[in-house]
Order: C-alpha cells, then structure tokens, then sequence
DNA sequence: TGTGTGATAGTCT
DNA sequence: GACTATCACACAT
C-alpha cells in the first residue's frame, strides 16, 4: 500500500475550495510484530482507529505540536497504516502558503507534519473514511507521469529501525530531508 | 547542505 | 516522569 500511494493525488476539501498535492514519500507500519508502529503492544484509546476498518485516516498528535496523517490498511481487527511523509503541492497553493506561513513552495509540505498543516489535517479528520469522497480523500493524478521508486529506512523512530520501509518517488525535490 | 537545540503537550509506564 | 513516526531557527561549512 505504502508503494502503491505513491504517485496519487491526495485531495482535501474545505468548502468550495480544495487544496491537491502528489504523493511523494510514504512510510509502512505494521502491527505487533513491528516494534515501531504505535500499534506494537496492543489497542490503546489513542491508536484504536490503527485496529479498525481499513482505508480510513489515522491523525494522531505528536512532539507537543505536530499533527501526522497515515491511511488504515489491514481488516478490522488487524493493524497497519501507511504514514504519509511528503507531498506535492498541485492545486491551492495560496492557501497552503498561507496555513504554512511561508511562501517558499518547496516547505510547504516536505515533512509529515508540514503537509497537515498545510492540508488542514488535525484531530478532527481521525478515523474519517476515506472512501467517502469527502473532505479527505486520494484520487489518480490528472496527468500521470512515471517514475521511479526508491526505499530507505523510516525516520524518526527508535526501535525497528532496520525495516526498509520507507518509499519515495526517487529524485522528486519535495520528499522530505531528513 | 548539514548540525545543534529549544518549543511544547499528549500518551503510556 | 520519560518519551515522542517533528519543525524552525541560528550558525557553521
């Protein structure tokens, strides 16, 4: 799934206007047998939605001041989500330039908490189900191009570190630093 | 382009 | 009470 992703369009809608941007970089957690996912020592209130129906937005709080979006994959009962890292900006720009308080496109949305930022992704889309078509969703993009994939290690974690799941389209300028 | 560090609050032990 | 799936800024190179 994380693969998969890449390369689509996610869209958020916020009343008559919407903001698009590409997926460029995505991370794959598992559930009790990866020691980096939230998922790793049971259900908790916080990452129940991870054990719910798949295709819906898992947004959870972090660092005191960030949001992060990640899309349920597994059946109910299973856990698994694919993090979003970086995106594309394709269509709001303005608006994303004004949530992210900064007119450099190229930071607008390179960083898992920059993109919810500037996408408007908070707590409140938790458990929203993606396959409604509405306020949240993924599409195909409207002018496809190829391109090629490239895996690492996820960022930012501790444990589990050695799993090379982390995907991003190779050579893309906005995929995430770190 | 890279390194160091402070900000800040929810979650789990 | 420790830890965190991060970011922005200052400063060095």
């Amino acid at each position: 799934m994380a693969k998969d992703l890449l390369g689509k369009v996610l869209v958020r809608r916020l009343g008559a206007t919407s903001l698009e941007g590409l997926i460029v970089e995505t991370e794959a957690y598992r559930g009790y047998d990866d020691a980096a996912s939230h998922a790793y020592r049971g259900p908790t209130l916080r990452n129940q939605v991870m054990f719910g129906e798949p295709g819906h937005a898992y947004v959870y709080f972090t660092y005191g001041m960030h949001y992060c979006l990640n899309f349920t994959t597994e059946p109910a009962g299973q856990a698994g989500a694919v993090l979003l890292r970086a995106v594309q900006p394709v269509k709001g720009i303005v608006e994303m330039k004004k949530r992210r308080g900064t007119e450099r496109v190229k930071d607008l949305s390179n960083g898992p908490a920059k993109l919810t930022q500037a996408f408007a992704v908070t707590k409140a889309l938790n458990g929203h189900d993606l396959t409604l078509g509405e306020r949240l969703y993924v599409t195909e993009p409207f002018h496809p191009e190829p391109f090629s994939i490239s895996a690492g290690t996820r960022i930012g974690i501790k444990a589990g570190g050695e799993k090379p799941w982390r995907f991003f389209i190779s050579d893309n300028p906005f995929v995430s630093k770190r």
